[in-house]
RNA sequence: GUGGGUAUAGCUUAGUUGGUUAAAGCGCCAGUUUGUGGCACUGGAGACCAUCGGUUCGAAUCCGAUUAUCCACCCCA
């Protein structure tokens, strides 16, 4: 195929047909995060690299070998996002919105890009949504936030979806445990597969991580993270695990779980499902108290979640779960000849300035082809229009599920006589 | 970046041991006499058989490379 016509690799297209599910997933999650008093963010597409470079961080894969990053006309270098939380921050302090009261939450849909190998649930531009809540490091600010998440994918009647919890601790704590991590894997250094070696020096937390069984093996009686929080970062865990229970929240501790963004600290959690291929993790996020102050603002402990929209539309997919395709055509004018046409023409208009769904001929066809789209397309009814109408103002309204005509007359009440119809036709369900 | 699978109309596929104008279903468009959709029937459009090269008298079919795509590793949403 001619590159003209071919997307770009690990791009994908959202068609005419289609697009209702994402809007149908956006209004659940705009009006859910709504009600936990979370107000939409929206930031640019690109930022300065160094904004990323600084916030996710400098060592993780995605700083390093993902980035779209490219130099401008004007010298400076660009990043396009790999996620969202940066460039939301980047706003927080740019317009000072911490002034107006905390904590800050912040919703966003955004999409994002990362230079990856695609494969099932993994493109190289992808959408996300997600919540940010600023300057609270109160736990029950971590519960609620997972409370919103859950709450959504409850809203979208989504199942079997693990919460998997865990605890990174602070950067004191996790000092102490890089050591003793680093301790312990030093004396099985030889077997460790090669990129652990390159992980003992720079994150030793990431060997945990590892998927081949050797390094699982090693990693299984390795110290655990939860045995080396400080005392305020095991409180904390504590009583986060409390508000969840109490909130009837169900959810696991894997202390193997370790973000690869730089950013987290203390709380971090994934949602995880098994129905969807190797990339299984629907959402994740977690604390991130270092952050703001990372990038140059005041100390404000922070957090968020990010939720993989592709991903949570392939778990519904897989899941069979209907989203309902809404109406879109109430009535279709059908018509006969260049008066009627233009008769139709403008009675479709009276009935769209009533805010509803009309349509009419605008490809020349003959009659039956004209029915036959309307019958394709869903409309609830129709009216043929020729010229014994327009000489008698008066047509037949056709319902067309159940093939029912009704005289009308095609005057200026053929909206009020329309509304009639229709609200019969929902059995009295005002739209 | 590393592996493995796949590549024939918009979609799903057929294509016999290499043999002439590459099939079908669905979808699309038009029609089935004069003014009404779903069913049925008829016709039509639509494929350089992913690309390039090789073997051969002859390649959709065999070989090689490239590209794309899918799946997995890695990483993450």
């Amino acid at each position: 195929m001619a590159i003209l016509t071919k997307k770009v690799r690990g791009t994908e297209d959202v068609l005419p047909k289609d697009s209702y599910r994402w809007q149908f997933v956006e209004d659940i999650m705009r009006k859910e995060s709504a009600s936990f008093g979370y107000k939409e963010i929206r930031t640019p597409v690109f930022e300065h690299t160094k904004l990323f470079s600084r916030g996710v961080g400098e060592t993780t894969d995605v700083v390093q070998k993902e980035m779209y990053t490219f130099d401008t006309k004007g010298g400076e270098s660009i990043t396009l996002r790999p996620e969202g939380t940066a460039g939301a921050a980047r706003a927080l302090l740019e317009h000072a919105i911490y002034n107006d009261g905390l904590p800050v939450k912040a919703s966003y849909f955004v999409s994002c890009y990362r230079y990856e190998k695609p494969q099932a649930g993994r493109l190289r531009e992808f959408h996300q949504f997600g919540l940010e809540c600023y300057g609270t490091s109160n736990p029950a600010a971590d519960a609620e936030l997972i409370c919103a998440a859950k709450s959504i994918f409850d809203r979208l009647q989504i199942k079997n979806l693990r919460l998997e919890l865990n605890s990174i601790g602070c950067p004191q704590c996790r000092k102490k445990y890089h050591e003793a991590l680093k301790e312990y894997f030093e004396s099985s250094k030889d077997e460790l597969c090669e990129t652990c070696l390159g992980r003992l020096e720079r994150n030793p937390m990431r060997i945990l991580d590892c998927k081949s069984p050797v390094c699982s093996g090693i990693a299984e009686n390795a110290p655990k993270v939860l045995d080396y929080l400080c005392d305020e970062c095991a409180d904390h865990f504590e009583k986060v695990k409390a508000l969840l229970t109490k909130a009837g929240v169900e959810y696991i501790v894997n202390p193997t779980i370790v973000r690869g963004l730089d950013y987290y600290t203390k709380t971090v959690f994934e949602f995880v499902s098994t129905d969807i291929g190797a990339q299984a993790t629907v959402c994740g996020g977690g604390r991130y108290d270092g952050l703001i102050e990372e990038l140059g603002g005041q100390h404000m402990p922070s957090l968020g979640f990010a939720l993989g929209i592709e991903r949570l539309l392939m778990l519904m997919d897989a899941q069979g779960i209907e989203i309902e395709k809404p109406s879109t055509c109430d009535i279709y004018f059908a018509s006969m000849g260049d008066e009627a046409q233009a008769k139709a023409f403008e009675l479709t208009q009276m009935v769209r300035s009533a805010s509803l769904y009309a349509e009419c001929d605008v490809v020349g066809r003959g009659l039956r082809a004209q029915m036959k789209y309307a019958d394709k397309i869903g409309a609830k009814f129709s009216v043929v229009i020729g010229d014994n109408e327009i000489l008698e103002n008066k047509a037949k309204l056709k319902n067309m599920q159940s093939g029912e005509q009704v005289e009308v007359s095609l005057g200026e009440d053929f909206l009020t006589q329309f509304y009639d119809a229709l609200f019969d036709a929902q059995n009295g369900q005002v739209l």
